[in-house]
DNA sequence: TATTGTTATACTCTATAACTATA
DNA sequence: TATAGTTATAGAGTATAACAATA
């Protein structure tokens, strides 16, 4: 979380041969070269990801929320009734991983398990009254983040970016 | 790393309120809502970075490299005499957890660890012949592999998607 | 006194195998 | 036979504290 790219120094990359062997005197590094990797859309990706994501962790720590928590709270709330297994296929979650994550939050009168009207092997997810209050507050604390950080760019920008990164995954 | 997105069901969100003590017959959910995640940067920028981390992971794995272990020898090849150190300020990696990195790499005989000429505490990364073979090799399947995954974007979009990204993380 | 590289260690995240009850 | 939810567990990734050598 301690990130701090360095570009500049567009001198010659790659220079002589230095075998481990041949121990001359070596010359030192002042500026980090890193234009190469920033040339890679997943560096690129996943930089801009960690860096929302850290954001998103100083706003979310008042209710308790890591960002995976907020994700399943969220589809709970726009998907009432949504199973595990269906969570899982969203988020790209593994069921065992999935459990304690929503023991917790069961524990924490935050959602709750009720029976599945056609399948009696699944549980369908509801958020309590108590999580609906909660996701209420979070998700208006998420769109403000995301607006702060999307102030880097103008609206335009932003629902570009947005589309872009869509058909990257699509 | 099974992420499938499945948007569609633009119905209403957030219907009635089921405490969890009332347990009559709830609705049984057909396809997942998932436009409110996707109007947030964080979950698009993470979805992509990881869509991308999979290809990658797929076609470095005959260098036997994984992300970090690319991104830290590109950083020693264009960087010739990096430390450690700099190599934690520039990639987000923790001290401790680069040695038994380096160690690796330093056994597979693809950097030497050389005197540092100022700094008698700090090591100067360089890479071996080998690792320079391997390196000339895995950084044009880099390469490639991004031409690839942003066949799905115009050369223009591709290069607004960068500079995009960049502003977002900068 | 501060910093580089290092060890030891703990905590979180992610992944696999196997069980149960239903389908 | 296959699937939903679960348990137990292993492995990778990420984090903090502390020490020796050097600045």
């Amino acid at each position: 979380m301690n990130a701090s790219p360095t570009p500049t120094r567009s001198t010659r990359s790659t220079r002589s041969a230095p075998s481990a062997s041949s121990a001359q005197a070596q010359p030192a590094v002042e500026q980090v070269d890193t234009t190469f990797l920033e040339s890679l859309l997943g560096y690129n990706a996943r930089r801009a990801s960690l860096a929302v994501i850290s954001v998103f962790l100083e706003r979310m720590a008042p209710y308790g929320l890591r960002p995976v928590d907020f994700s399943v709270l969220s589809l709970v709330a726009h998907n009432p009734g949504i199973t595990s297994r269906q969570l899982c296929g969203s988020l790209a979650l593994l069921p065992p991983n999935v459990v304690g994550l929503l023991n917790t939050l069961e524990k924490r009168d935050l959602i709750a398990r009720q029976p599945h009207p056609r399948d009696r092997r699944a549980m369908g997810l509801h958020l309590t009254t108590a999580g609906q209050k909660l996701m209420r507050d979070a998700e208006r604390t998420a769109a403000q983040l995301e607006a702060e950080v999307a102030a880097k760019l103008t609206p335009a920008e932003l629902r570009t970016l947005l589309k872009l990164l869509k058909k990257v995954y699509a």
